[in-house]
DNA sequence: TGCCCCCTGCAG
DNA sequence: CTGCAGGGGGCA
């Protein structure tokens, strides 16, 4: 499901929710989305939560709780004293309502986590769950043994030193420093008879883009997704760098996007597709030029363009 | 580079 | 009923 910014959404909340608790149980409800053991993560305390590429970790010191949520993976916190509210999915508008987190678990629910909080042992905190929900089961959390890390020198998880043959062929993080066109174009010149917004996806090119914000980064570079990255100019690789930073930036600010499935810890669904260009509006008139969207399929993937501003 | 597959559910 | 859905691994 995921994304960049809606993972980033996902750590920013669980960052403020769950550090400095400790995992008190874990239950498995579906054995091939839990790949390691309960026992080496039981009783130990969270110390950190990082993202890298689309990729979630919770840091345990000793391991590392490594998530990829795919298509249709949720995380959801519920504090311990929260009464299950929230109403399922309703639609209005199109899209899904405020809140579309149902009773806890659900027939969804893959692996739940409870937590004790040592320090305030009557706090909300203690006690409460995080809820791993995969509808279609794509989605994977694993056990992590830490020593395979490198050091995290200065906070900052390094980018491929940290779990080698999970995350090491991943390309760089695009909202971090030292990201430049330059880069962009040079990794994405891997794929010169590929559709630029195919090698966008690239998740060895830069690392958290997806179909969503690639269509979109398209869209703000005004280059026609199916343009060869080897035709671009470089002042066109420098535009398609602008315009993809420009998306994701944009897609944190709004809380990520849904389409159906995603929502943050807290149940919040993001909202950018509300300001999105292209992404899911086949047949509706462009918002800058008014002509019809366009839906085409490349790379096996729904890709959006406006003919008329995209060349 | 382009399928097919993993799986489930919903819209058309 | 068929086709499609924020991902990506494996296979020709």
């Amino acid at each position: 499901m995921p994304e960049l910014p809606e993972v980033e959404t996902i750590k920013l909340v669980l960052q403020r929710k769950i550090v400095g608790l400790t995992i008190k149980n874990v239950e498995v409800r579906s054995a091939k989305t839990f790949l390691g053991k309960t026992e080496d993560v039981i009783g130990k305390k969270v110390a950190g939560v990082w993202r890298r590429a689309k990729m979630l970790g919770i840091d345990l010191n000793s391991a590392t709780l490594l998530f990829h949520l795919k298509m249709t993976g949720q995380l959801i916190y519920i504090p311990n004293d929260k009464r299950l509210t929230i109403n399922d999915k309703r639609f209005i508008g199109g899209h899904p309502t405020e809140d579309m987190v149902g009773p806890m678990p659900n027939p969804h629910t893959r692996v739940i986590f409870t937590f004790s909080d040592p320090l305030r042992p009557r706090s909300e905190a203690s006690g409460s769950h995080l809820y791993f929900n995969d509808q279609r089961r794509f989605g994977w959390v694993k056990v992590i043994d830490s020593r395979l890390r490198g050091n995290d020198k200065k906070g900052v998880i390094p980018v491929s030193s940290v779990i080698p043959n999970l995350i090491g062929n991943l390309g760089p993080e695009p909202l971090e420093k030292g990201f430049t066109w330059q880069i962009l174009k040079s990794n994405l010149l891997k794929h010169k008879s590929m559709p630029i917004k195919v090698a966008l996806m690239d998740q060895t090119v830069v690392s958290g883009v997806g179909n969503i914000y690639s269509n979109e980064a398209c869209f703000n570079a005004r280059l026609d997704p199916r343009t060869k990255v080897g035709n671009l100019t470089d002042r066109q690789f420098e535009s398609l760098h602008r315009g993809a930073l420009k998306a994701l930036r944009d897609g944190i600010k709004h809380g990520g996007s849904t389409r159906a499935h995603f929502v943050d810890p807290e149940g919040h669904r993001g909202y950018f597709l509300d300001y999105a260009f292209v992404y899911g509006l086949d047949k509706h008139p462009c918002k800058v030029c008014k002509t019809e969207i366009k839906k085409i399929s490349l790379g096996g993937r729904g890709t959006y363009f406006c003919q008329h501003c995209q060349k």
